[in-house]
DNA sequence: GCAAAAGTGTTAGCCATACACCCATGG
DNA sequence: CCATGGGTGTATGGCTAACACTTTTGC
């Protein structure tokens, strides 16, 4: 006996992006008016429906893409959302993924979707549930920051301690005191001076670091683990 | 301009369940050999397709219910897989969910699917991506154990000390101090001794605790942290 | 020379860990 | 009375958190 699939229903999947951005002060979200019914003119997430031929992975990445021009962005998978009425015309699945983003990069944000970054703290009322969704992925950014190495992933390739330690404010919406701050990025020693000074902010200038990846992974491998 | 659904593709969603028991000594979940192709007589985890009036919670309630006959069981949803070729026969999205029950409770396990608790460390092979939903969930289970009070799902209204320890012994796979153990457990004031003891284990008998599921509550409510 | 941000160490309290003996009881 | 598992306290080291002054340099 084989399992005859056509007695079961199908759905339609869509996936829906949170796209995190921070700015050297605040962490941002990327909003889209949405330019179709229903709720034409609202803001939402950026989102699309799953084809037949691609994975969630890869719908989600296509979605970024085709928003932001961008691509090898950190994406995870967040949770699948499957109330009968989260949209109103039709029983729509949706599984959210967050990404994230260094807002430096040259984004050519698609015109065609009035997207917006917005400050996480002032973002508007967002259609069906994504209220929902970019709240469970505000929790799911804290605890990863807190255990692993994405937070450089908001960052430009080269950083000032001070904009780290921005960052994490921003993320965990707390502040931080400078020197244990910085005395515990330097214990862990994954990051390297690059000698360069960022002289914009003021003017005995503030050292730049970079991300070393490569030690990351070594120390990783031999026990080592991120913490904040 | 209203968005036409009819031309994006629709998809087959089911649910699978990762359930897991404690029955004193070890962490088992309880898996099925599929009574149907493809795949017919290999051990899997029980699943079943969502249907269009029914979220996904429900199904995965539906699912567990049909199985065990257990109703308001502890069930968080885990994760979306949608590899196009997860399962052979067609492109049939699945997700995730894991649930704890208690292994004492009389449970009435339906015939008709062949279920066995194995112990999770001796677990067989299993269909599909099925292993790799299992060490999800063993992933996450330990994350919910170590920071909430999950863990009393697995055991009986009233338990001992040593029982708790050996919960969280096999759930972390790791041997604690059971003074420390102890100590810990009372400095949280979250069990009630229930001063009846358990006899069957020593010739001394062991105090019987209780979670004290609304004490646990109002701490939280003041700042209180499960930790272990 | 002064304003403005960068950079830098020490201390005290708390928590996690390691560790061993007496107790109660049934047989 | 003895064998078995149950129950209990202390000391130490490491980590976290609190805290303020000096340096650099452009203006």
């Amino acid at each position: 006996m084989t399992e005859d699939y056509s007695q079961y229903p199908k759905h339609l999947v869509a996936v829906d992006c949170i796209i995190f951005g921070f700015d050297g002060e605040n962490l941002k979200i990327l909003l889209v008016k949405r330019n179709f019914e229903p709720q034409m003119g609202e803001w939402s997430l950026m989102g699309g429906f799953i084809d037949s031929h691609e994975t969630s992975d890869e719908a989600a990445n296509r979605v970024l893409y085709t928003l932001t021009g961008l691509e090898n962005i950190y994406l995870e998978q967040l949770k699948c959302y499957t109330e009968i009425k989260r949209e109103p015309t039709a029983r729509i699945m949706s599984i959210s993924y967050y990404a994230l983003i260094n807002i430096e990069k040259n984004i050519q944000i698609n015109e065609q979707y009035s997207a917006e970054w917005v400050e996480l703290k002032k973002a508007p009322d967002l259609i069906f549930d994504h209220n929902d969704m970019v709240k469970d992925a505000v929790a799911r950014l804290r605890r990863r920051a807190s255990t692993g190495p994405i937070g450089f992933e908001l960052l430009p390739e080269k950083f000032t301690m001070k904009d780290l330690q921005n960052l994490y404010e921003a993320i965990f919406d707390e502040k931080f005191d400078k020197r244990n701050f910085t005395s515990k990025i330097n214990s862990m020693d994954i990051l390297v001076n690059t000698n360069e000074k960022d002289m914009t902010s003021s003017r005995k200038g503030s050292f730049l670091y970079r991300f070393d990846e490569k030690k990351y992974n070594k120390k990783t491998s031999q026990g080592f683990m991120f913490k904040i």
